[in-house]
DNA sequence: GCCTGTGAAGCTATTCACAGCT
DNA sequence: AGCTGTGAATAGCTTCACAGGC
């Protein structure tokens, strides 16, 4: 098995992209037990060279007639993205948007649970929102420590995020996913994915307006 | 004015950040006038070098004494990404997430309202959610029409994403922000972004996982 | 001395293109 | 005939490094 380490952030992205698809394929319909690399490139919206390439680099081969057994395939995808013993992620910031990612998160993959979500709130504390049990932020350390989590997910306000992040990471947090407009500061050791919303919808809404008066604007 | 076009998608999502930055610093504080390249890498989590390329590729300078004026800055980061009459979004899928998007966006910028959702669930239709009106998914083509919308927020079910995303761009969508994990087939003059968040989470997971195991596996 | 603006270098990611297989 | 696996080419993005200015 090849070294998982040298794999860019991309490459996991549509491994776990493709993983989706082909499980998604895998139930519904006729449910093809082999697939080529252009049907699943359409499917994932990428290339066939792309998804040979990817393929290529967790050493999964297929045959040149059949394609790529799905099955199989799968079961590499998961024995190349899941930790063996699975993993447990906490949420902080029980809003409008932790509520929503608790409910989609919470019962989607038995591999990687939210196993508790944190707020200021002294409302919440104690309640159990979408199936997850809500604490105190002051006792988030403690709460991470305990459960062994190894993922969070950040919902807070700005102004609190890198505190939240630099207790997560006391706890022994080893990635997050931060939805706050943040640049957190943390050991390099700890892997940041920054998803920030507000940047994706200007930036949709940037191209909008420029498709829109690209006809006009391309003669240059 | 150079010309938008040529500008990739990653720069223009950094000038939005770099937009609010800069506003947020502008508001709490002593409010500096002026601000240096490495200053401002520091706040969103960049480096001086790229802050320099990005303001030189919408034609802004500053002083070597003095840095970036952060009033001019702004306005210029305004006149290049905001379209001049504002624009105006839509959000299929009053789901949680949908729920949670109208929250975190309906009034953020003036200049980028949403102003309609839609949603199959006859409950919802006729009412005011998050300080947005509601209306039928049948009715989504139609009322982009009439409203102008130039873009479009998908939040509902991978089934029907792609009817939904072809009734957007029927109604003169072009641009959207797609949290389904379906890759959409629009035409090539509409621009879409993609918000996955399984994968993102996924990928996150993936590198906590390993960085945990990098003490041991980087040997190699 | 410390900054900006920027050509050039260095990386990384993607696509091309084709040998080899079935 | 059409696919996979992959070296080589290309394209795109970021950093380097330094001239020029205050």
């Amino acid at each position: 098995m090849p070294h998982r380490n040298h794999l860019s952030d991309k490459v996991i992205g549509r491994l776990s992209l493709y993983r989706r698809m082909l499980e998604r394929a895998d139930n519904g319909g006729p449910e093809p037990e082999h697939i080529f690399s252009h049907e699943l490139a359409a499917m994932a919206g990428s290339t066939a060279a792309l998804v040979r390439r990817d393929l290529m680099s967790i050493g999964f081969s297929g045959s040149p007639k059949r394609g790529y057994d799905v099955r199989e395939l799968v079961g590499c995808i998961n024995d190349f993205l899941d930790a063996p013993d699975g993993q447990r992620a906490v949420l902080a910031g029980v809003g409008n948007l932790g509520r929503a990612l608790l409910a989609h998160f919470t019962f989607r993959r038995p591999k990687l649970p939210i196993v508790a979500a944190f707020d200021v709130d002294p409302n919440l504390t104690g309640r159990v929102v979408q199936g997850c049990h809500c604490f105190a932020v002051s006792e988030l350390r403690e709460k991470v420590e305990e459960l062994h989590a190894e993922v969070g997910i950040v919902t807070v306000p700005a102004s609190v995020a890198q505190g939240v992040a630099e207790e997560m990471v006391r706890g022994g947090v080893k990635g997050i996913m931060n939805f706050s407009p943040v640049a957190l500061r943390v050991p390099g050791s700890v892997f940041v994915e920054n998803m920030d919303l507000t940047m994706a919808f200007e930036k949709v809404a940037f191209f909008a307006w420029q498709h829109n008066h690209q006809k006009k604007e391309v003669a240059s």
